[in-house]
DNA sequence: CCAATAGTGTCTATTAGACATTATCGC
DNA sequence: GCGATAATGTCTAATAGACACTATTGG
């Protein structure tokens, strides 16, 4: 038999593969908290419970994994967000009462304020704080997830900007720190935070100041290659 | 509709969900390199060609993707690896000729003793040095998984001891050292790597020295922890 | 001037790089 | 003693922590 033939008398039809989902966490930082997109179950099971955007891939409009995050997250927060990163594979027979069950989670970033109307105008997908999540079961194995995409986001705090694309597109310096003081749980040593940025040169200074009290605040913008930079020494925490 | 009548009525069968598989990138050091295990094809497609050890999900046999790894690695080498992670999942219509695929892939560390005579006993399974590989073709999109988990694992040679699963049980300093020379591709300063260790308190000394030429080596076991132990600062590179 | 917030100066502590030096073996 | 390899001493450089200090705004 040649692969040509294997290939044309191969039906997948045949074979039980296990469910494949995405579900992203995706973060966002207003009102000095961190918040987590959640969605409200439409269909059984677990209807009526909250949990992480995500959903089956569609191999119609998909041709990757990433385009189906892409397309969910559209179609719960109306844009891509500006950082989106893997972060782990679950798969086992018991998260889905359906049978063998298989997820890869994101964890993404965005501005709060790039997605506010559209999801205003969304039934069933809200912001949750932080802390009102810890207090809630979600759907599945969601809040594990969420877990676990809070402890890599909190490792990146530690030796990355990463955590700055939660924040508008121009934002303070003090902004800044407080997402990655939220994320460590712990004061930041303002000076240790600014040295860092200035020497790895990872901001623009957009020359405009925002004042509400005190002295006013510089704006920055991330450059784009914050995503992928690593400080070579962490923060101590 | 109840969620009871709703999953009695539910047949995974109704859908075609993507093909599933997992991979795992093994690597072992041995003869002064570090080697990846290679598995020959026994079936269509790319049937006689060289890829990664891994498979189907057996939903008889695994309760979690971890078993199948496991499993799958079981058969090739006789055991379970000490340091198994997950690298990432890649999922596209374009992977695999027969569809919609998508391949949980992991990266695994063992010694090189602990699977030689099972290696040697079956027949298809080798493993090929980097440098063979470098020019080899390997099935599906294999060859671009082996390059992220060389390329993750040279980044944790910065920040850990992870390199050192791939050692025997018993091992002397310059061979861990080696190991990370390897994967950064450049001499590291002998007593900075020395020091870190020291400090960081990951490594049992045996007792026993090892001599071959000049002065006899310590000999050293790692300590449970050193699989998650991370330097707060990166060697730099 | 005061309160408030932004931003800097500067000293210490830690840790990696560089590289010279000492230690321990066989022969 | 010599060659070889293992292991250490020690100085410098880089960078985080600590915390006091200065700067810029409104009232």
């Amino acid at each position: 038999m040649t692969e040509k033939e294997f290939l044309s008398n191969y039906d997948r039809r045949d074979y039980l593969t296990p469910l494949l989902t995405v579900d992203t966490v995706l973060f966002t930082y207003h009102e000095n908290t961190l918040k987590v997109l959640l969605v409200e179950r439409a269909n059984y099971p677990q209807k009526g419970q909250w949990g992480l955007p995500g959903g089956f891939v569609d191999e119609n409009c998909d041709a990757s994994l990433d385009d189906t995050v892409y397309r969910k997250l559209k179609e719960k927060t109306g844009v891509v967000p500006p950082y989106i990163e893997q972060l782990c594979t679950v798969g086992n027979s018991d998260r889905d009462p359906r049978g063998w069950s298989v997820t890869v989670c994101y964890t993404a970033l965005i501005a709060h304020q790039a997605c506010e109307a559209h999801i205003e105008s969304v039934h069933s997908v809200k912001w949750a704080s932080i802390e009102e999540i810890e207090g809630m079961t979600l759907a599945f194995d969601h809040y594990q997830l969420y877990l676990q995409a809070r402890e890599r986001l909190r490792q990146k705090s530690l030796y990355s900007i990463v955590p700055g694309f939660a924040l508008p597109e121009v934002f303070t310096l003090a902004e800044l720190q407080h997402v990655h003081e939220v994320l460590i749980g712990k004061a930041i040593q303002n000076k240790s935070f600014r040295r860092r940025l200035d020497q790895a040169d990872l901001l623009i200074d957009t020359g405009e100041k925002r004042q509400e009290r005190g002295r006013p605040a510089n704006l920055y913008r991330l450059k784009s290659q914050s995503a992928d930079y690593r400080f070579i020494r962490n923060l101590e925490f």
